[in-house]
DNA sequence: AACTAATATCGTAATATTGCAATATATAAA
DNA sequence: TTTATATATTGCAATATTACGATATTAGTT
């Protein structure tokens, strides 16, 4: 049916899937490989960088922003949207080494 | 449209980008835990452990196994599932501390 | 106030994903 | 060889995602 049944998993499962489907398109992860180069960057310039319509960045970056992975400030007229390390140092936690032990079989 | 323009992206970017999206779903998450946690089991295992429907789960198994994640050996008439120990390794690096520098700023 | 620049929202077309019933396939057991 | 068990495939309905033109909003500039 396209809906997926959340209500099946544990919320621990949930939050991981919509943590990894933020980062499940090329344009969000340019953006976060982006804005960990620079370091914080006004949205004009990932326009500029990027080679998608404003519109379609802009809503790559409510994506980012909703999943809670980046944060943006106002700037006069402009915004400063930049990494939430806090997210992030999640993302690295639940996905990095230490987290889940591996073992092979076949 | 709904349809990702890869070719404007680099390799690395959609190569995590379609890591990302394996496992972007609880059902694919909830079967990666599984396989991890009894390190090997029989695809129907995971059909009883998990509230989906037998044609939904391996549909499911099929995308993880496209994207590398977990392979597959025939055992008799079942199939043992398991964790690709490889492409899990990569994927921990991608996301894993070492791999990204992170600095805030607003 | 009128104009410009930066960003967000709306509406919509194209495509992708999710879930499952029905069915097919393949191997083992009787 | 018939039957049972395990898994895959097909087809389809419901929903979600992606992309962008048009337009709105917001703040600075003249």
């Amino acid at each position: 049916m396209g809906v997926t049944k959340t209500d099946l998993f544990t919320e621990n499962q949930n939050e991981i899937a919509t943590l990894a489907k933020a980062i499940a398109h090329p344009a969000r992860v340019a953006i976060i490989e982006y804005l960990l180069k620079v370091n914080a960057c006004i949205c004009n310039d990932i326009v500029n960088e990027l080679p998608l319509a404003q519109p379609t960045i802009s809503q790559h970056l409510k994506e980012l922003k909703n999943a809670g992975i980046i944060k943006g400030n106002i700037e006069g007229n402009a915004i400063c949207y930049c990494i939430n390390e806090e997210t992030f140092s999640k993302i690295q936690g639940l996905f990095g080494t230490s987290s889940l032990q591996k073992s092979s079989c076949c």
